[in-house]
DNA sequence: TCTGAGCACTCGTACTCATTGAGTGCTTAC
DNA sequence: GTAAGCACTCAATGAGTACGAGTGCTCAGA
């Protein structure tokens, strides 16, 4: 059990601790928890009419609530919020659990593979979906640029980052050019854009190229009309993967229909996940929980994310779980924490 | 309204004109459909009480069936059959529609992407769940080989085939291995490969490179070792796009969550529905429909699929729906069958 | 001033029971 | 073969009731 600390003084030790015992209880058991409850259960010390007291006291306080009025008590998002950043204790991960982590993710050494391999097991351990993103490799050093010629029009274009990521992208280009041409232009690329990022790249890619113009101009021209899908991280390409929608629906909060096709419609909507990623990878910390409300957003507002950055020298990403406010943070944080760590070193090999 | 055919001997013309009555409008309205309201719209010129003699018939028969006893009639898996075989009048696709694929899919050249696109836009037009599976690349054939060296010990090999379609495999490599012999062993590899279907080269490829293993021993080896990797459809690789799930759930059969974890369940558990596509291909038809019970799976035995092949010079893959058995089948089969030939189209631009 | 026992009150849940109405099946007459 | 009549079935709906968990408030005691 946490420890009681000085940390907020807006609460004192008797909150906190019913508090403790009410947000624990109800993320167990999903009903809403009685003050006979936790007498009985937990401070015997205490009548249930002195804990309905102080409930009161933590519900005019705004970190509980009623759903009517002869339910028991129910965290708010602010309940929660107190609970994760001062009375939760964190539960180690099982040597079982991390095992089970490593043994899926060294079945492949394709990133793509692994990153899907990733969401799928993260959704099922953590009984919530599960959300990873593709590393953003606009912060990404360039290693080198291959440019290799398919069919009569295409060329596909590889470029390699220096932790041994890999971007292809097939463009269409309108004319047949010759091998060696290309070997020249792709030979002079790398010379000149060796050691930048890919973000570098994009913003000083027309200065960079200005003079190479006279020698290959139609193939130039088109890299320079491309650099945005060459060099940027595209929403279209760097999605998000979702999954776990099975273990979710498990959830009693999914009895009702209605909170059904709400998750359905954010993993449809990825939009709504995509941006809210964003805005923890704005926080740069290495884990971040935001409750229900506290994203901003109508269609997430009963949902909780938990994410964590994985880092590939200076590559990033990120893993994570949604899940309904009811989550079990102190088994979910940590979880995601290493599975981000995995990911990162498994990259990086 | 489709014409009465004698295709089938085993109903008369009244018989099948109420069986199609029956069947459409229940696809129409989800509900059970009575005698009395045949009687009244369609066959006006026979009694509630003939009809019901017709009904008792068509449900001896097997084409119909009863919930309870004081509900209407409701089409069995045989009697959908027998509507789509001898009775439907197919619908033409409208050119608003048309468009609107054109216009979806010629957004990209990525061949991966128009696929992801087109998985949306099936399952948003047709509300119905939708799959679209990569095309198995066995059957191309084999164009070139391009090997390219990544950070230390990563090789990217790239396989393109003659339709213009590439496949990417990242390996791993234990050494650091000289350019000039990665470009000698392509060399040599595109030499002796040339013109085959990657099935043929899977098959025979020791043989072919047995002579070479003087040279570069390991590196072949490793090639030797990696063979079903590089040129077998993994199932791990393509794999099947499912989409539209906020689509399929608006349906009335979805009331009951029972029905909604299933076509949960059905979407987590790819392999289902890839096994069933295996069947659909084994029939080498351009469009095949089965019905409920038709496939022979437990979990899909209130679902229907629809599937189109589209073929781009030898190389195949399946478009299609799922939903339930009460599909609008004359809608979605043309569309079906149209979208799968525009992908055939824009994979061989 | 804090604690806790007592009690009235609220409100969601579960259950029963009667009503309604759509639709059938069967019988019978034409 | 057709259709009118009628009894029967059964799901759905809604009202009524009992139950019980839990609260809020009051008041006496430490």
């Amino acid at each position: 059990m946490g420890e009681v600390t000085d940390n907020n003084q807006a609460l004192n030790e008797r909150e906190q601790s019913i508090l403790h015992h009410v947000v624990h209880n109800y993320i167990q058991t999903a009903i809403p928890v009685g003050s006979r409850y936790i007498s009985k259960h937990f401070e015997s010390s205490l009548s249930a009419a002195s804990i309905r007291n102080v409930m009161a006291d933590l519900e005019e306080l705004g970190f509980l609530s009623h759903p009517h009025t002869s339910a028991g008590r129910v965290p708010t998002d602010l309940g929660y919020r107190f609970y994760i950043d001062y009375l939760m204790e964190m539960q180690q991960l099982g040597d079982d659990e991390k095992l089970r982590i490593h043994q899926q993710l060294d079945q492949t050494n394709d990133a793509d593979e692994m990153l899907r391999e990733t969401s799928k097991l993260l959704g099922k351990i953590s009984h919530q979906l599960s959300i990873v993103t593709s590393p953003h490799l606009s912060s990404g050093i360039f290693e080198k640029i291959e440019l290799i010629p398919i069919a009569s029009s295409k060329l596909l274009v590889v470029i390699s980052i220096r932790t041994g990521i890999v971007r292809t992208i097939m463009m269409e280009i309108g004319v047949e050019v010759r091998r060696d041409h290309l070997d020249q232009v792709g030979h002079l690329l790398n010379e000149r854009l060796s050691g930048l990022t890919l973000h570098e790249i994009r913003d000083s890619f027309v200065d960079r190229v200005r003079d190479m113009q006279s020698e290959q101009t139609g193939l130039i021209r088109l890299f320079i009309e491309s650099v945005d899908q060459l060099f940027t991280d595209s929403k279209e390409r760097d999605k998000v993967l979702i999954g776990g929608t099975k273990n979710i629906i498990e959830h009693p909060e999914f009895i009702d229909p209605k909170n059904f096709r709400s998750v359905i419609e954010l993993i449809e909507n990825e939009d709504i996940i995509v941006h809210l990623l964003e805005k923890h990878d704005e926080l740069q910390k290495g884990f971040v929980v935001t409750i229900g409300t506290e994203n901003k957003d109508e269609t997430t507002k009963e949902y909780s994310f938990v994410t964590a950055i994985y880092d590939v020298e200076g590559v990033t990403g990120r893993v994570g779980v949604i899940g309904p406010t009811r989550m079990n943070y102190s088994k979910v944080i940590p979880l995601v924490d290493y599975v981000a760590q995995t990911i990162a070193k498994m990259l990086s090999a």
